[in-house]
RNA sequence: GCCGGAGUGGCGGAAUUGGUAGACGCAGGGGACUUAAAAUCCCCCGGUAGAAAUACUGUACCGGUUCGAGUCCGGUCUCCGGUACCA
């Protein structure tokens, strides 16, 4: 035999050889229990990145486990293919999006089989295919049709260089997700989805995923900002308006020393209008509108604003406070105007001080000296200052003051959230078309289902510049309307490729279905999504939107699933050192520009695809970062090649053409200890990989497993059934990690049927027990000396056994044994004096 | 600032319910085989003292609970991730 394992010929071969027997291929079994793995589909790149090799990896070995476990397992792949990408390449290369687009999912998909995984590519959907986005555009129409969908003129996040525009989860620091552009405001009119009228049922359904990292469920929580308050009303003096706040804190309504109006609040010009506030209010807002959003937001701003000449009437004491314009208010959050309690609350209080305005303390906090505040005391305490409310908690004076502001019309328990509704128009061409058509007298009107899907034109520019490239086209705007027939305009805007993603789990159930989006039945069979798994940088964009998406499905009776992924793992990132430019050794994600990047084929070429999932899996757990390291992956390599030759061995050497006998009989304390070794194995390798998904330790005992057959062989009395066991039971537990030697090695054992259709082995109980166990004896919590005993041995015989070994004896020599602990088949204590 | 999470050998990491801290691997050291190298096989490998047996010490820091704490509780520090004029 060779020195090294032939893993290129091994690999080729069985990727042939599970693609012509449709190895993964999975149908619907109503009365099997079924197993959704899914990983996050990719954009079609045309490069896998480590990124991509650890996910699927990692979705890989729960599939092939839990196929062996028993399970109806789908696993299905496919393409978020539509995007920006394809459409750039489009502009600088002049290839179409589409050519663009299919030649990298080729090369993609070859590259995903070089890894040997286990996909049932009959389910595979690309969202850039019309048998995929028709379903898309129906969905759209339905969620118009629920009053979901609906078209609003606002100041919008436009991203320069995208030249499209964004959602508020796309802004990222202020900047665009994907470019990193820093965003600015474009008044334009869109098409948004009603997410937020999910808003309570997201969050509270939050709370359901038990199988979700607290991590992802706090980020969304926090994303969705839900904050109890009220909203109060304060007459504006001289006029007949009523400026409206919203405020968490009505407990502090005494404090309130002046008031806060967003630069864009309607109402701000008016007020001002005719008067010698006029010019200087209306620089401030220019100003305002000026600045990015970086700088709005900016940490280290100081506050500025503008007096507008106008004062509120307190509706509590009757108090009259002037009222300000300030950027630090958002017109898109609560009602656009605050009360200030400079007093209670931070970025009031710096207000007040740089404009010189009263801070009238209203809550008795503890430990704070109210006469000279240094900052706002937002902590909880006593009611002072406050009439009536006086002395009480303030937590409870919020209820309270609530209640009285009701009763007389004077303002309103109010929910807020900081979660706002989903802007989905993009102005590009490569995605999903929206559906809908303009008439001039019909207005807005969704295209008739029977006329799906409405296809991209292919007469279009990629110029880069201006409009949508859709108007381009000299035939796709101009239709008539669905309702009344008269000519009428397309929308020409596409929909943001979030949307694509927000249900492919869904369409995998059923991915060929032409006259459905899908089959009910078959929905209901496979969803929930039983293990997600993917990056956490989709924490709150893609699993909010695909929640959402999954609450209105339910909600159109298109499946009864309500989420869709029970089971969320997020891997962790694949990182790797560097010495950077000022000399240091730095570890950090791989990416090109630092130049730290190792490409998965170089490292296929070099070990193979199973060393590369080996090491991957091995390194770290799944969750936590990766470090990179060649060491390792030589480590990963040696390791599968000591499996390889200890099976070559036992075929050549060991085994020959000696039969097998079918009996197993246990002869000696050697064979005891191997035959506990592999049923240790089995049954921490089925823990590891399918309940608790630490792979790294399933794989170390693994290798314990290995270490133990090398000295078996070496050392012991070779009992050939037992050790015929011991090999194929190792083939069978490595063979979800390491899929292709593994399967090649069983063929080689003579095996006519596949690994991959191999069931789980089980493990044999009372194989576990020992018939001696090590106990631990201790003085005093410390660790003195061992004794074996027998199993299940009697306290007392334990104790006694104890107190006798020499060493102990001496040490309790003239001390007084006030306790003795003992635990059995672990450990003695005693606690002398 | 707020919300999460984490701090264990030279390194990646184990220790699943409070019961031998450091499994497994990497790196390092020593040996066997070889003309030699590679590969392979075997042994050692937290720190201090010691030739060794062994003793003491050790899971970021301080304190607590417990017969017993890496694990539980209180406080402190550091690092990582998320988020932020959200009223």
């Amino acid at each position: 035999m060779q020195d090294r394992y032939d893993f290129k010929a091994i690999e080729t071969k069985w990727q042939k050889i599970w693609a012509n027997e449709q190895a993964f291929k999975t149908t619907e079994d109503y009365d099997k229990k079924k197993y959704y793995v899914l990983e996050m589909f990719p954009y079609p790149s045309g490069k896998l990145h480590m990124g991509h090799v650890r996910n699927y990896s990692i979705g890989d070995v729960v599939a092939r486990f839990k196929k062996m476990d028993g399970y109806n397992v789908i696993h299905p792949m496919g393409w978020d293919s539509f995007g920006l990408p394809a459409e750039n390449a489009a502009i600088k290369n002049g290839i179409h999006p589409f050519t663009w687009t299919n030649s990298n999912i080729n090369d993609m998909h070859d590259q995903l089989n070089s890894l040997g995984l286990s996909y049932d590519w009959d389910r595979e959907v690309a969202t850039c295919k019309p048998d995929y986005y028709k379903w898309m555009q129906w969905l759209f129409i339905q969620f118009y049709k629920k009053g979901l969908a609906y078209k609003k003129d606002n100041p919008v996040n436009w991203c320069p260089d995208c030249e499209t525009v964004l959602a508020n989860e796309q802004v990222v620091d202020g900047c665009c997700e994907r470019c990193k552009t820093p965003v600015t405001k474009k008044h334009l009119s869109q098409w948004y989805l009603k997410i937020t009228d999910y808003a309570d049922r997201l969050l509270n359904n939050i709370d359901t995923l038990e199988g979700w990292p607290d991590k992802v469920k706090t980020m969304q929580k926090n994303w969705i900002g839900r904050s109890e308050g009220a909203e109060v009303k304060f007459d504006i003096d001289g006029t007949d308006k009523t400026l409206v706040v919203y405020t968490t804190r009505p407990d502090t309504l005494y404090g309130v020393t002046y008031m806060v109006m967003a630069p864009e609040h309607p109402y701000v010009l008016e007020l001002v209008e005719g008067t010698e506030y006029e010019t200087p209010v209306k620089a401030y807002i220019e100003e305002s509108k000026r600045k990015s959003e970086i700088e709005r937001t900016s940490l280290t701003k100081e506050k500025t604003g503008e007096f507008i000449g106008k004062y509120t009437i307190n509706p509590v004491n009757g108090k009259k406070v002037p009222i300000y314009i300030s950027d630090y208010v958002m017109m898109d959050y609560g009602t656009g105007a605050i009360m200030a309690v400079p007093a209670h609350d931070q970025r009031d209080f710096d207000f007040a001080k740089k404009f010189g305005l009263e801070i009238i303390p209203v809550v008795d906090v503890p430990d704070v000296d109210l006469d000279n505040l240094t900052e706002a005391a937002a902590a909880e305490g006593t009611m002072i200052n406050s009439g009536e409310y006086n002395g009480m908690n303030n937590k409870d004076a919020i209820k309270k003051i609530i209640a009285d502001l009701e009763s007389k019309d004077l303002g309103k328990k109010t929910v807020n959230f900081k979660l706002r509704d989903w802007l989905i128009s993009r102005q590009r061409y490569w995605g999903t078309p929206i559906p809908m058509i303009h008439c001039e007298e019909c207005g807005w009107v969704p295209e008739k289902e029977e006329n799906l899907p409405i296809l991209l034109p292919t007469d279009v520019e990629f110029t880069g510049k201006g409009d949508s490239p859709l108007t381009t086209s000299k035939t796709f705007r101009q239709c008539t309307c669905p309702k009344c027939g008269k000519p009428a305009e397309r929308e020409i805007d596409t929909m943001d490729t979030f949307l694509d993603s927000s249900w492919y789990f869904l369409r995998y159930c059923d991915a060929k279905n032409e006259d459905a989006i899908f089959d009910p039945k078959k929905v209901n069979y496979w969803m929930s999504v039983d293990q997600y798994i993917g990056g956490v940088e989709h924490a709150i964009l893609h699993l909010m939107y695909s929640r959402f998406f999954q609450m209105v499905m339910h909600d159109l009776g298109l499946c009864d699933a309500e989420e869709p992924f029970k089971n969320l793992l997020t891997q962790g990132m694949v990182t790797k050192g560097y010495t950077d430019k000022d000399g240091n050794f730095v570890v950090a994600k791989m990416s090109k520009s630092l130049g730290n990047v190792v490409a998965p084929k170089e490292i296929q070429d070099k070990y193979g695809a199973d060393t590369a999932r080996l090491f991957i899996l091995f390194a770290a757990p799944p969750e936590k970062e990766l470090e990179w390291s060649d060491a390792g992956v030589e480590g990963s390599y040696r390791f599968l090649n000591r499996v390889y030759r200890l099976v070559y061995e036992y075929i050549t050497d060991i085994r020959g053409d000696l039969k097998v006998p079918s009996e197993i009989t246990i002869n000696n304390a050697d064979d005891k200890s191997l035959n506990m070794m592999i049923n240790v194995t089995i049954k921490k390798v089925g823990e590891d990989a399918g309940g608790r998904f630490n792979f790294n330790t399933a794989i170390a005992s693994i290798m314990e497993l290995v270490n133990e057959m090398y000295k078996y062989k070496q050392n012991a009395e070779m009992n050939l059934a037992l050790f015929d066991k011991a090999i194929n039971c190792l083939l069978i537990v490595a063979n979800p990690f390491v899929p292709h030697i593994t399967e090649e090695l069983w063929e080689q054992l003579g095996h006519t049927d596949r690994l991959y259709q191999a069931a789980w082995p089980t493990y044999d109980e009372s194989a576990l027990v020992k018939d001696e166990v090590e106990i631990i004896v201790q003085i005093n919590g410390k660790l003195k000396d061992k004794v074996a005993m027998p199993n299940n041995s009697d306290k007392e015989v334990i104790e006694e056994a104890a107190k006798n070994l020499d060493k102990i004896k001496g040490e309790l020599e003239g001390k007084i044994v006030v306790k003795t602990i003992v635990v059995p088949n672990k450990i003695v204590n005693f606690v002398v004096k």
